[in-house]
Formats: C-alpha cells, structure tokens, sequence
DNA sequence: GTGTAGTATACATCTTTGTGATCG
DNA sequence: CCGATCACTTTGATGTATACTACA
C-alpha cells in the first residue's frame, strides 16, 4: 500500500474496508501514539519514527484521504534538514507541510530554510506546492541520526516478541499438516514402490534418504501460487495435487513425505523476525538492504526471494529464481517498468528503477514497513495476501512475461544441473544463493554410533548442509538468529546446529529467559513426538509396557544427546578473528577489550591469539570495585591484600584534591584510586557495639547501605522525628545515612532514621510511641481549636451581616456599624487595610460590609490558604473577606 | 565487496557527606 | 541562642555502545 502511495499511484476509488485495512489503521494508530510520546531531549526535535514518508498527494488531500490517513505525523521530509530526495515523476506535486491538527507545541521541530519550486505544469499548479530541501555542500557529509527512544526500543522489543510467537505458531500449524494422513497417504501413492522399503531400514542413514530426495526433488517444484484464501492444509494438498507449491509447502511435502515413511522428521524453519533493534534513522543515507527488507512474512520462499506471490517458476537455481522474482517485485511498485523476456539487462534496468525508488526510503521507513506488514498479516493474512494478489494481477505483463521467462530458465535449468546437483557449496559467498527458509531435519540413527539429526534441504536439494546455512544467510545479507524445529506440535530452538558464529546473533536475539520460558512446554512436544513418551513425562500411576520404556529411554536420551550436541556447540565456538568480537564474548575474552573495572584474574589460560593479542576464556574475567563499593556489599578487603587495579582518578577529583591539599587522600597515593577483586574480599567484620555505644564513622554517623552494614549489636530505626527522642532518653545514637541524592549540582547524603544499640530499641520504640501519640493527641487539639475559631468567626459574621441588614435594610449607606465583633483584635497585631490587601473584586454581600472607618483585620488563625490556586483567603471578624493570590 | 581498526558521538553511568541567611 | 528550613547556577566527567570511515 504505501509502495503504491509512493509511487503516485492513487486509488481512483477507495476500496472496501478490509479486515487488513483496519488492522493498518490500528496499527498506525498505536504507532502514532506511541511516537507521541516521544521523550525530551535536544537531539530528539527529529521528532519520529521510523515511518512510511508517503508523499502526501493533494490528491489524496482532496479525497479526504488525508485526514483518513493514519500518518497523523508531518512527512519527514520536512522535519529532516538536509536531506534530498528524488524527484520522480508524478511526484512533483508531493507536499511536506504539517498535517492538521500539529500544532507548534505538539509538533516542535527545527524548520531549515529551504526553496520552494513553483509547480512547473498547470497541471499540478493546483494540486499544492513542493518544498524541496537541498543540502548546502557543506552539509552533505552532516547526517542526522535519531538514536533510539526507549520507547522505540521497547516497541521494537514487543513486536520482536510478537512476531516470534506468530512464527512459531505458523511452524506449528505447518507441522500440524505434515501429519495429516490424506496428505502422507497422497504423497506415498505417488511415490515409486522401490523407495517404500525405506520405511523398513533399521540404521537410516544420509545415503539412504538421498535417492528419496532426489525424487522428491524433481517431483515438486517451487513456485509461488497464491492460495492465501486457503487453510494450509487445504494449500499443502493442493501444492501436492499440482506438484508445486511455495518453498515452505514444498518443505513441508517433504516432512509430510518422510513421516509417511515412518521416519523421524522435523520441520525446521528459520524465524526471521522483525528486529529486535529500532533501526537508527539515518536520514540521506541509502538503504543497503532495501530489497532484502521488503519482504513479506511467512511468504518468503528463500531469504534472498523478495516478494515471491505472484511468481510461477519451474526452476530450482536460486540464482535464477532471484533475479526473477526481484524483478517481480520490482514490477509491484513500478508500472513502468516493463518486463520482457529478452534479456537479463532489463533485469538490470529494473533493479536500477528500484534502487532508485528505494533509495528515497529511510532504512526506518523500510523497517516500520516490514514491521507494519508483519503486525498486520499477524491479524489479517488471508486478506491482506490477497489484496496482494489482486495487487499483482494489475500487473499488465506479468502473466506473459512468466511464461515466456519460465521457458527461458527452463533453458538454464539444464545448464545449471550440475550446480545444483552440488548444492549450495559452489555458490556460498556470492549473492546468487538462495538460502532456504524451511527444511527437514530428518534422525538417521545410522549415522554416528548414536544417531544424528541430519539437514534435509528438499527445496535446493541439499543433505547434511547444516554447516551452510548460515553463510547462506548472510550472504542474503540476513542474520540466522533463530532456527526452529517442529515436530509433534512442539518445538525446539536448534538454532546452534545452524550457527556457529554466536556471538553475531546473541544480541540480536530476545533475551534467553523469554524465549525458554516459551519453548519449555513446546520443547516437551517435541521431544515426546520425536520418538515417543519421555520417562519422567509418563503419568503416574499408568504402567508403560516394556516397549515404550525402551523406546522412552531411546528418546530421552536421544533428546539429551542431541541437547548435549548443542551444548557442546555453544561451548565450543571458534575464536573470532576480529577483535572487536571479544569485546562482548560470551565465552573469550582479550584484555586489550576488557572493561574498567574488569581484569583476568586467573591470567590464563590462553587459549589462542587473535591479532597477537591472548585469548582467554571469559569465566577468567573478574569484576573489581572500589573498597567502599565492596563496602556496600557487606564485604571488606582482606589484610594485605593490594589493589588489584589502580585507576587515575577522574580530573574532578583531581581538581577538587589539589585545590584541598591534604584533604581526603587515598592511601595508595595521589589522584588515584584502588580496585579490589571479590577474590580479595572477606565478609564484613563490622566494630561491636560496646556499653551502648554505637560505632560510627569518622563523620559522625553510619552509612546504612544494606542491613549488612549495621554494626554488632545495633538496629537502624528507620522512623521520622526519632532523634528528639533519643536525646531525651539520653540513649547513645547515630544518624543512618542511606544514600545520596543530587540537589542543586552537589550530592546531598540523605538520612532516614537513627541506629542505635539493640538494647535500647525497645524503650526507644515505646517512648517514640508515647511522643507520637502525644503528638498527634496535640495535632488533633490544634486542629480542634482551629475549628472551633472558624465556626466561631463564620457564626459572628453572619450574625453582623444579618444586624446590618436588620439596620439598614437594602438602603444604600455610608453608615458604619461601629462595634465590629472582634474578640482576638487585640491578639492580632497583623493589620492591614482593605485597600492594600484587596487584589481581587469583592463580592456584592462583601461590599455592604466594607466601610470607611472600619478597618479591617485579618488574623493569622482566620486565614485559608488554597494551594491549588494558590489563593489565601483572609477573613475579618466583620465578616468582610479578602482573597489575595500568592506566588 | 568485505572485514578490520580506529574515530566520532550520543547516551548511560557514576559521582557522592555545603553553607549562609532567615525564621520560629 | 539554637535548630530547622530554604535557596543557591537543576552536575558533569567518563565509559560504553554504535555508527561511520579509511584502508587493506
């Protein structure tokens, strides 16, 4: 949708509200709020995210499609200095402005001078005005780069998250229909009779499959039919009936084909999630993985295969596939881009035309796109694949062109036999493979003594290419962060198997508690369908024959010997080569890249050089504090023991000793501080409290970090206005200093209570009661009186005004009750006149109070304050009422 | 085109124990 | 006189993560 946008394309009416059109609409709204709430900052006036820059045709404007738009957000054009985008025809008439609604203080943004081009045709003289940006020279190189919000990071997490769970339940219900008897029973009538004895081999092995895949191979082709409408069951039988199917129904054949054959089988999938990462909104900066980026979800057939719907193709060459469908792709957004079956140059042209329209796109843009689309299709597959789809049948040439180039790779097809035969081995490394999403894991017991789960690739005809896979997906500049098996309805994380490079992914990847906790009850599934029942899965109570314990047996122990494998993996990853990766190395580490406060402690051992440089192994890697660090831990630096680093310290201290020389200098010398290892550390051995004295430190006090902190024999009172208490007890006590706080550019220590010895907590405790009961008894009295006084001062002015009233009536008069009601007037030497003190109008009944000669006075105790308002209202004992605001 | 090291920069973290005037 | 409260220029230096650049 918004490729279309882009390109000018206009819906000439708009079409009915779908389910996925609703779910944008949610979704745009959520994100639109969520930008909302950006936070402060001066380097954040670039106030967005990663968001679709539609150009805003004054077509649409017109329509009223613009204030229908989701993007309630001004065009990042606009907001972005600097920045030049490219004009294309049937853009010129793209307007950046602020939409409605924005106004200065919601929208605050830096406004760069810029030119305005005057439409050139009369044609778009109506349709508004473009304001065009042009970087100055000097200016190009200056990039504007929006960090991260934590907002955006945990919207980006949330739907990390959210994807992943889709994807898993997408696998689930793709290994759901492997097992589908209609399907298996389809596949094994169509197989030939001599590969049915497979079922019967005892110590399946690679070389046994093989011959079965290759069938399987030239039997079922990869294309992309779109059967979204249907479950996919419906689509997997139908993938069978026509012998060609997406990759996924493809693979999924596969599994359907292997379990009918009674062999252990996996459907394994790479879950290519949205990133766990905002992307960074680098604005002028071309796209790298644009293609790559706008791709569909679960439609992928191979991770270099970008929009793969529309497409009909025979072939298997990944090669060939790729640069057919990226020109589909291409085709989508582009009308002018017209294929033909002449030659791979308008392949070319085609990639160009994109590279072109792409380039325009923030990488932020493309993100939010994928991830748009992802939200979406998580609610409305069905319908959005098929507005995709009446989305590809606009295409005036595909159909034609399918044909025609279909013929020509089948030409290819032939010639490539041999590399594909090889697998993916010769093309690894060059951007001509495809990596597959989906494959089989299939168990050859006769592999190994113990059996070994083997990578069955049916798409690209590949066994045992585990060890490729993740070359083959970088090489689709993606990143192999989770592989997931499915089986039984379960499913395991096998990505270990796939990546051998962890310490790439571990960042990228959700954090391993989440994920666990996902997959534990998958992984139980999984492993219960792999083979059979777990023992300690068996109900209690029911009593397994004697088969299924051993097969039970089999299974658990094939289950934690391939968990073994896995760990042995992760444990044994090769050295990096490149230095930086050991900065954050789960398991090396050199010490060239250590922290501050990190050390090797033991130093060794070595177990390898990178760029000269020892590699050790992370566990060696120890964490040092200061000694008052180590303090607050309840642990104390052994006698003797050096400094295991010595810091410089930072030149505020520096500055701050110098200017007090002799003042607080650490022991180990000047402008220096000292780091301990917990190696270096003993608990606590805190002074007694001795005849009710409590120890403190040299300031008097003591610091209460923790209850670790505490003295022998003393207890911290953490209770409000306990020091008067303590002192009249005459009981020995110490102000408790629980931390810090920064007030007016200094840290201020800040106190909670006292500590005092355990002996006098009881008396203390009850004589703070007592106090605190008196106390508020003496609150209460005060509170009381007060009350009382007002009651008192209201009933005395209503008694005047009514005397008044009797006296005079509602004639006007400048008569003066001369006996005001003033009790407290000689108490009160606060006076003051109505003139000075009067701010606010007075009410009418007020003014018949207000006279010459009297004057006025307002008691303290007769005054009301209003801090919401901030108005102190002062009565007279007259009755007559001021009411003054304070600021 | 890719990988690596170095650099720039935004962001996060750590730092850390006053003083004088005024008022009740 | 003493103690409580308030105002006082709302830290800022440094480390770390990350993106960028130059170079092999």
């Amino acid at each position: 949708m918004r490729t279309r946008n882009q390109q000018g394309k206009q819906h000439d009416d708009p079409p009915p509200r779908s389910l996925t059109d609703i779910s944008k609409d949610a979704v745009g709204k959520f994100l639109t709020r969520t930008s909302s709430r950006k936070s402060k900052g001066k380097k954040e006036e670039d106030n967005r995210i990663p968001w679709p820059h539609h150009a805003i045709t004054s077509e649409e404007e017109s329509k009223g499609q613009y204030s229908q738009n989701t993007d309630t957000r001004p065009s990042s054009n606009a907001n972005t200095p600097g920045t030049i985008f490219p004009q294309e025809k049937g853009k010129e008439n793209s307007v950046s402005c602020v939409l409605p609604g924005i106004t200065e203080d919601t929208c605050e943004m830096e406004w760069e001078d810029g030119f305005v081009a005057m439409p050139d045709s009369e044609d778009n003289h109506h349709k508004g005005v473009v304001v065009e940006f042009y970087d100055s020279p000097s200016s190009s190189k200056k990039k504007t780069i929006r960090r991260a919000s934590p907002e955006d990071k945990e919207l980006a997490e949330l739907v990390h998250k959210v994807h992943l769970l889709c994807l898993v339940a997408r696998g689930r219900l793709v290994d759901r229909a492997c097992n589908n008897p209609l399907i298996q029973g389809a596949l094994l009538s169509l197989l030939p009779s001599n590969f049915l004895k497979i079922a019967d081999v005892p110590n399946v092995t690679a070389n046994v499959v093989a011959p079965l895949i290759r069938w399987f191979h030239e039997n079922f082709r990869v294309d992309c039919s779109d059967l979204s409408e249907r479950s996919f069951e419906s689509r997997l039988a139908f993938a069978l009936e026509r012998r060609r199917g997406t990759a996924e129904e493809v693979a999924a054949l596969s599994v359907a084909l292997f379990r009918a054959l009674n062999l252990t089988v996996r459907f394994v999938s790479i879950l290519d999630v949205a990133p766990l990462k905002p992307a960074i909104d680098v604005s002028g900066s071309p796209s790298q993985d644009a293609t790559c980026a706008d791709s569909g979800i679960f439609d992928n057939s191979t991770l270099m295969v970008t929009k793969s719907r529309q497409i009909v193709s025979p072939v298997q060459s990944p090669s060939q596939k790729l640069g057919f469908q990226n020109k589909i792709s291409y085709s989508k957004g582009t009308s002018e881009t017209v294929l033909d079956t002449s030659a791979s140059t308008h392949i070319e042209r085609s990639e160009a035309c994109q590279t072109k329209a792409e380039g325009s796109k923030r990488k932020g843009d493309l993100e939010f796109d994928l991830q748009l689309e992802m939200a979406v299709l998580a609610t409305a597959s069905a319908s959005h694949k098929s507005e995709l789809s009446s989305e590809s049948k606009d295409l005036p040439s595909t159909s034609s062109y399918v044909s025609s180039y279909s013929n020509k790779l089948k030409r290819i097809k032939t010639e490539d036999a041999s590399v594909i035969s090889h697998g993916i081995s010769t093309a690894v490394g060059s951007k001509k493979v495809g990596a597959s999403l989906y494959w089989a894991e299939v168990f050859c017991s006769g592999e190994n003594s113990t059996g070994k789960w083997v990578h069955i690739d049916a798409v690209n005809l590949i066994i045992g290419g585990e060890g490729k896979v993740e070359a083959a997906t970088s090489a689709c500049k993606r990143t192999l962060r989770y592989a997931v098996a499915f089986a039984g309805n379960g499913a395991k994380d096998v990505t270990r198997r796939y990546c051998t490079k962890w310490y790439m992914i571990a960042s990228k990847r959700i954090n391993s508690q989440w994920w666990d906790a996902v997959l534990a009850p998958l992984k139980k599934l999984e492993s219960r369908a792999t083979g059979g029942v777990v023992p300690m899965d068996i109900q209690p109570g029911t009593v397994p024959n004697e088969q299924e314990m051993v097969k039970a047996s089999r299974v658990a122990s094939q289950s934690s010997l391939e968990d073994m494998e896995l760990q042995i993996r992760a444990l044994t990853e090769p050295l990096p080569t490149n230095q930086q990766a050991y900065r954050n190395h789960h398991l090396y580490a050199i010490e060239r890249w250590l922290n501050k406060y990190e050390i090797l402690y033991p130093k060794g051992p070595i177990l390898g050089y990178c760029s000269g440089h020892a590699v050790y192994p992370r566990t060696s890697v120890q964490t040092l504090q200061t000694k008052q660090r180590w303090l607050r831990e309840g642990l104390q630096i052994k006698a003797n023991e050096g400094p295991a680093k010595v810091l410089k310290h930072s030149s505020k201290h520096g500055k701050a000793q110098a200017s007090e020389p002799g003042v607080c200098k650490e022991a180990d010398g000047e402008g220096t501080f000292s780091l301990y290892g917990k190696w270096q550390t003993e608990p606590l051995d805190l002074p007694h409290a001795i005849n009710g004295i409590v120890p403190k430190n040299e300031r008097g006090q003591v610091d209460v970090w923790s209850e670790k902190c505490l003295p022998h024999g003393t207890v911290h009172l953490r209770l409000p206005r306990v020091v008067p208490v303590a002192k009249r007890l005459e009981i020995d006590f110490a102000p408790a200093m629980v931390g810090f706080e920064f007030r007016n550019g200094r840290s201020i220590p800040i106190y909670e209570g006292i500590v005092i010895c355990s002996e006098f907590k009881d008396a203390i405790i009850e004589a703070y009661t007592e106090a605190e009961e008196k106390r508020e008894a003496e609150e209460k009295k005060r509170d009381e009186a007060q009350a009382t006084l007002r009651w008192y001062q209201l009933i005395s002015s209503m008694i005047t005004r009514q005397r008044l009233n009797d006296t005079y009536g509602d004639t006007s008069t400048s008569e003066v009750p001369s006996q005001p009601l003033n009790r407290k007037e000689s108490e009160d030497g606060r006076k003051s006149s109505c003139g000075e003190n009067r701010r606010k109008p007075i009410s009418k009944s007020d003014r018949t109070a207000l006279t010459e000669d009297h004057e006025h006075i307002f008691p303290l105790e007769d005054q009301s304050f209003d801090e919401e308002s901030s108005v102190r209202t002062k009565r007279c004992p007259c009755g007559f009422l001021v009411q003054v605001e304070e600021f």
